[in-house]
DNA sequence: ACCTGAACACCGTTCAAGT
DNA sequence: ACCTGAACACCGTTCAAGT
């Protein structure tokens, strides 16, 4: 076989639509290479490792998102909303705030935001205390919506639809805390 | 070879330490019948699944931790020492909060907290608040330590230290903002 | 009842060799 | 420069067959 040319940008692609349509567990590097055409080990002459192709969808993630917004309580919106738009994007964004804190929008947005009335220091905590409940909140979400997909879990209608009102609830009161 | 005999608390026992002193990465079935002197397939007699499994463990991280605490800032202190103890904790948990979300005990402690000045749904809400926050926050702290372990990230001085400062900062205005 | 042996269908990563 | 082929060292899970 000869070799067929794939680019860096038609891998991040294929690796955000196999995130997005079938979710983390189906997105192997094996499985990225089946559909280029290529073998696995081709892969690994674009990007160092899954880790760093994991970072640069999770900035694909956010990209669109606006880095500076009106207030608070609207990026974290617009941020819950950017996640929920992929499966298992919180999942994915989580890992990459660990990995490569400074690629990731929404909390210098945030932290912009808070520098109004916070120092430096507090602005930071400030901004990561209302990143880690969105990751944590839609984390949550993701997580239970593949389990009912994968038939592990049923869901259960009494605790559903409330999402919105929930998230709401958290976001109001850490806002309101922090302007305190 | 014979049949070596497996009880699921041996099992459970394994998969802890394992957990506990390698990270979840270390954390397969295979190592854990490797290390009981067992076959692979001989688990699945005594646990249906590597979730399964997880869910047990997860319980036992938070075994210990009171039911019932004083106030939401202590109970929100020691959910985070308790998943600090054991590697990758965060993840774990946060894993099993959405698969079985009845085998955790800081929600319904919290909850019950919450109780005094909140209705049912509002109750849960809080409660799930805090939860997601801590999650969050150790989620971060561990994932970090996780990739520096491995050398991949390096640790910034600068930011390091601070971590139970920033928790308290996070916890301190959740809670005003709760009972505002 | 409980385990072995062996398979099935996968993983991420590396690397000599080819073009 | 970029890819193949092939390997290395793993995964979770199933299941007939053994005891």
């Amino acid at each position: 076989m000869r070799g067929v040319k794939v680019t860096r940008d038609q891998i991040v692609d294929r690796a955000y639509e196999l995130l997005a349509e079938a979710g983390l567990s189906s997105l192997s590097m094996r499985r990225v290479a089946l559909d280029l055409g290529v073998q696995p080990g081709a892969l690994y002459y674009h990007v160092a490792s899954k880790q760093e192709l994991l970072a640069v969808v999770a900035a694909r993630i956010l990209k669109g998102l606006p880095d500076v917004a009106k207030d608070p309580r609207e990026a974290a919106g617009d941020f819950r909303s950017a996640l929920l738009r992929v499966r298992d994007g919180a999942e994915v964004v989580s890992f990459v705030q660990a990995y490569r804190p400074d690629l990731l929008v929404p909390t210098h947005a945030l932290r912009r935001l808070f520098a109004a009335k916070f120092d430096g220091r507090h602005a930071e905590w400030a901004a990561r205390t209302v990143v880690h409940y969105v990751l944590g909140f839609v984390a949550e979400e993701q997580n239970h919506a593949e389990l009912v997909r994968a038939g592990i879990v049923e869901e259960d209608p009494a605790r559903s639809g409330d999402s919105d009102e929930a998230f709401g609830f958290g976001i109001d009161a850490i806002l309101s805390g922090l302007s305190g």
